[in-house]
DNA sequence: CTGTTAGCGCATTCAG
DNA sequence: CTGAATGCGCTAACAG
C-alpha cells in the first residue's frame, strides 16, 4: 500500500487538511504543525498523488511538448533542451511526445494532453489542419514553436525563415551562381513555404525571374531530399547551387551529389537549413544556416510560463534571427563578378524582434546561446 | 464545463455503472442499451476523463520511456521510434523523458512515472545508481533497453557491445593497424564498459599486451571525445587507429583529427560507435557500428507488454547483434600482413540471442529494420 | 489558524 | 443484466 495523505495526518497528529496546506504552502500554517507534518512526511517518504491532485485541481502541472520530427537532426534535440531547461527553472515536469510529421498522432497526442489535464502544450504544429479547440476548449494554454498557424492567435516563437533563405540566396548570388535550385519542406508548414518565400524574394529583389523548374517540394525527410535532387540533376540546364530546406533532405541531397560525382561547389554549391555539428566534416564542408533552437525552446517556455502566472494580453510573435555558418560548400566562383546589388550585409544574429504583442517580456537578454552549454 | 460519463448517463437515459460497462467492453450489456450509450457519445462527443480512471483503477493506460540523451544523433531517435511503435501497436500512448545522463533528472522522472500511476516504463540507466525500487514498490513495470543495470531482475534489450567492439578492433588488427586506441564512454554504463571490454579482449586474443596509455574513459558527449582524442594525439607515439564509443564523442575525436590536418586513414584510422545517415559523406568516410536502435526499442516494448499482459516468468535479456560497415576510414594498411589469426569472420548480422529467459518470445522474426521505414 | 465535510470523474462492488 | 452506492487521494470551501 502506497501512503497517502491520510497517513501522514495521522502520524503528524493533525487533519489532512493541515498537511496539504503544509506541502503546498500557500497558506499559514502554526510553525510547530509545519514541523510536525515536515518531520511526517519524511519519515514516511510520502509523495503526493498527483493523479488526485489532478483530479481534484482540474488542472496537472506538467507540460507537454509535442514535436513533429524527433529525427530532425539536433535541431528538435536542442529545442527540446530549451524547452526543458525552462520547464524546469519554472518548476514543471515536462512529457515529450512524437508526432513524427502524422497529423493524426499529433491529434492523439493533443486529445492526450487534455485527457491528462496538463497545464500548458507547446507545439510544432503539423500544418493548418491541426486543431487547437480542444486543448483551448479545455482551457489548456498552448505556444506554437518553430512553425506558425496562420489566424489562431496563439503566443508563438519562430525562427526568421524568409529572412533566412533570402541571406542564403544572396550569398550565393554574391558568389557568382546564377541557376539556383530549392528544395522546400511541406508548403503547409510555415517552415516549408516561408524558406521557399525567401529564396523567391531574393531572386526577384536580384531582378531574376524565379524559375519554377529549379523548385522542388519535398517532405523534409532524406528520401524525399533525394529524389528532389535527383529530379534537379535530370533538369536541362542543370542548377549550379541548391538551399534544402533542412537538415535531413540535406542528408539525401549529398547523397545523390556524392553518388553522381558531381564536385561541391564547383559544379554544385549547396547550402543547407540547420546547422550540424558534423557541417565541417563532409568532404566539403557545409555552408549552413544556424537556426537559434534551444532559445525557440526556451523562449516558448517563458510564453507559456507567462500565461500560466496569468498574462493575458494579445497574443504575441517572437521572431528570432538565423545565422549564415559560410563554409566552403559555398565558395564564390573563379571571377565572380561582386556587383554591389548582390552584396551580401554581414549575417551576425540580429536582436530578437517583437510582433504583435501588447508589451515586451518581462525581462531582456537573448537567452543563452544556440547550443547547450554542455558543448562549449 | 467537460462532459462526463454522468451527461453521457442522461442522455442515454441509463446510469453511470451502464455507460462505465459499455465504454470498457468487460461485462456484457443488452444491445438496445449500448446503441443507445453509443449514440449518447458520439453526439455529446464525449472522452472518458483519463485522471479520474487513473485514480480510481490505480493505474494510468500510458508508457514512459526515459532516455539518457536525447541528443545521441539518431540513435535514440530510432529507439524512441521503436517503441512508439510497438506501444501503438498496443493501444498504449506513451511519454517521453530526457534524462540528459543526469541522474537526479532521471530519479526526477522516474518519481513522475509513478507519481503519475503509469502503466510502465522502460529506461536507458543512467548509471548503476539508477534505482528502481520506487517504480517496482508501485507495482509498475520496467524493462531496461539499450544499457543493463547489473544485479537487478529486469527485463532487458541491449546490443552485443562486447561483441561489437571486438569485431571493429579485429577488423582494425586485420588491416594492419598496431596501435589501436579506444576513447570509451562512463564506465558507470554497460554500454562504455562493455565496448571497452570487447576492445581489450581483441587486442588479448591477438596476443597484443592492451596498452592503456591508449585508452581514454570519456562521458559520451562531443567535448569529451574532443579532449581524450587531443590526449591521445599527445602520447609519443601516437595511434594509428581509434575505436570511439558513441556518435557524440565521434564527432569530437573528427574535429581533432581535422584541425591536427592528420590523414584518414593514413596516419589514423577511426570506427565509429553507432551508424549515422551522414558516415559515408565525411572527407573520409566513416566505418561505423550499426546498433539496431529501433529494433532495441521495439523489442522493449515487446517485453514490456507481456508483462503487461500477465507474463510473470523470470526476468529476460534480449541480446541484438551490432553490425559494422566497412567504410574508407579503416581500409586496410598497404600491404597489411593478413596473418590467418586476425582474419575477421563475415559480421553479418546474426539471429537474435536469448539469455536467461524461460522460453522464447511468441513470435519470430527479427523485427523491422534498423532504421524506420520512411528512409527506405 | 485548524478540522470537518464535500466532491473532482470514474469503475466497481452489491443488491435487485 | 442493470442501477444505486461507495471510494480512489486530494484540495477547497466552510465553520469553528
Amino acid at each position: 500500500m502506497v501512503t497517502t495523505i491520510f497517513d501522514v495526518a495521522r502520524v503528524a497528529g493533525v487533519s489532512t487538511s493541515t498537511v496539504s496546506r503544509v506541502l503546498n504552502g500557500n497558506e499559514r500554517v502554526a510553525p510547530d504543525l509545519v514541523a510536525k507534518v515536515t518531520r511526517a512526511v519524511r519519515e514516511l517518504d510520502y509523495r503526493p498523488n498527483r493523479v488526485a491532485r489532478s483530479l481534484r485541481l482540474r488542472h496537472n502541472r506538467v507540460w507537454a511538448l509535442v514535436i513533429s520530427d524527433i529525427r530532425t537532426g539536433p535541431f528538435f534535440a536542442d529545442l527540446v533542451r530549451g524547452v526543458e531547461d525552462g520547464a524546469h527553472e519554472a518548476g514543471y515536469p515536462m512529457f515529450l511526445c512524437n508526432a513524427d510529421e502524422d497529423p493524426s498522432k499529433e491529434a492523439g497526442y493533443l486529445q492526450l494532453a487534455v485527457a491528462e489535464n496538463v497545464a500548458g502544450v507547446i507545439l510544432t504544429p503539423s500544418g493548418p489542419a491541426t486543431d487547437l479547440r480542444p486543448l483551448i476548449d479545455a482551457g489548456i494554454r498552448v505556444v506554437l514553436a518553430d512553425r506558425k498557424l496562420p489566424g489562431l492567435p496563439a503566443d508563438t516563437v519562430v525562427a526568421d525563415n524568409t529572412s533566412g533563405a533570402m541571406q542564403a540566396v544572396e550569398h550565393l548570388l554574391a558568389g557568382g551562381y546564377r541557376r539556383i535550385a530549392c528544395i522546400a519542406g511541406p508548403l503547409a508548414t510555415t517552415t516549408g513555404s516561408e524558406r521557399l518565400l525567401g529564396y523567391r524574394m531574393a531572386l526577384e529583389r536580384a531582378g531574376m525571374a524565379a524559375d519554377d523548374s529549379l523548385v522542388r517540394v519535398a517532405d523534409f525527410r532524406e528520401q524525399g531530399g533525394r529524389q528532389a535532387m535527383q529530379e534537379l540533376l535530370e533538369h536541362e540546364p542543370p542548377p549550379d547551387a541548391v538551399l534544402v530546406s533542412n537538415n535531413r533532405m540535406t542528408v539525401g541531397a549529398l547523397e545523390v551529389i556524392e553518388e553522381t560525382k558531381l564536385a561541391i561547389p564547383e559544379e554544385i554549391a549547396v547550402i543547407g537549413y540547420d546547422e550540424i555539428p558534423w557541417a565541417p566534416l563532409l568532404r566539403t564542408a557545409l555552408t549552413t544556416l544556424s537556426q537559434p533552437a534551444y532559445d525557440l525552446g526556451h523562449e516558448a517556455a517563458r510564453l507559456l510560463l507567462s500565461r500560466l502566472n496569468g498574462y493575458s494580453g494579445s497574443p504575441r510573435t517572437v521572431v528570432l534571427p538565423t545565422y549564415l555558418n559560410i563554409r566552403a560548400s559555398s565558395t564564390p566562383k573563379q571571377g565572380a563578378a561582386r556587383s554591389p546589388t548582390l552584396v551580401v550585409e554581414p549575417t551576425r544574429p540580429r536582436r530578437r524582434q517583437l510582433r504583435d504583442g501588447r508589451r515586451g517580456l518581462a525581462d531582456g537578454g537573448p537567452g543563452t546561446a544556440n547550443r547547450p552549454a554542455d558543448r562549449g
